[in-house]
DNA sequence: TCATTGTTTTAGAATTATTCTAAATCTAAT
DNA sequence: ATTAGATTTAGAATAATTCTAAAACAATGA
């Protein structure tokens, strides 16, 4: 997924427009499974030498969003995490360090349609663990 | 847990030292199960004919936080919810009205330590079921 | 009771993540 | 190459939350 003809097809295939920018996140963001904040991910972007403005990472990342290439993790009022890994999993948040790690197996509980609330449809289940370093 | 006795021994059984400001806002956090947010309980407050400043709603709930009497529920990077209601649950969210409702069942996975990272321990396991109003 | 001391509250300023704005630039299609 | 619509940009605006430092309060003990 790292060179430029599957970054290409990654965003062809959810109907994005391909730009010099949303290429140059998009690189930078699948580069390998990760989490980042907006703001890293700005920085890293920038780091490679390219320009793009803030404001872009943050329409691009709600784009990806909204296309299903990347997840939000709200962590707290002034965290949040994009995760280049879209598959079903959760995350451990270890509040001393602010590390999140992916859960692997499927821990979740099994949701049927009939434990939602009348006139609801499932949406996606987020499970954050916050464990702490034990002393 | 609606008047004045209970309310003090609850926050006197949290260690938590009585104040006017204090007793006031857990009057209203505590007249019944309710996910509220730091605004809302700050006009709500503000309603009863009190004089309480932002600041101490927020210190406040900060405290109530860190003693065990309310807990946070991050919903995203505008709203934080603190629910009077510290028994283990988890939520629905409908992403469509912004309500926020107890799951009353204990559907979470049974984690046991062996499953955490290690050198870590449990802080608290959030489950939010984001849900949208199936059309 | 009143003086002392540490705690709490307050208004408003500061901070910070995110969104908005409107102009400039780019892209795709003629 | 021209046009029209989409995208990007810098910086301003917004909004939740935290900070600051001064004033008010609560608990203690002489």
């Amino acid at each position: 997924m790292v060179d430029r003809v599957h970054i290409d097809k990654l965003l062809d295939d959810h109907n994005i427009n391909l730009t010099r920018q949303r290429r140059l996140i998009a690189d930078t963001l699948f580069a390998r499974h990760q989490h980042v904040t907006a703001e890293q991910l700005f920085e890293a972007v920038k780091n490679t030498g390219a320009r793009v403005s803030k404001a872009t990472v943050y329409n691009t990342l709600g784009l990806f969003v909204r296309k299903g290439l990347v997840r939000e993790v709200f962590i707290d009022s002034s965290r949040t995490f994009y995760d280049s890994n879209t598959s079903h999993h959760h995350h451990f948040y270890n509040v001393d360090t602010g590390d999140l790690i992916d859960i692997k197996e499927r821990l979740a509980p099994h949701f049927v349609d009939s434990d939602l609330p009348a006139g609801t449809a499932m949406e996606i289940v987020d499970l954050v663990i916050r464990v702490r370093n034990s002393s």
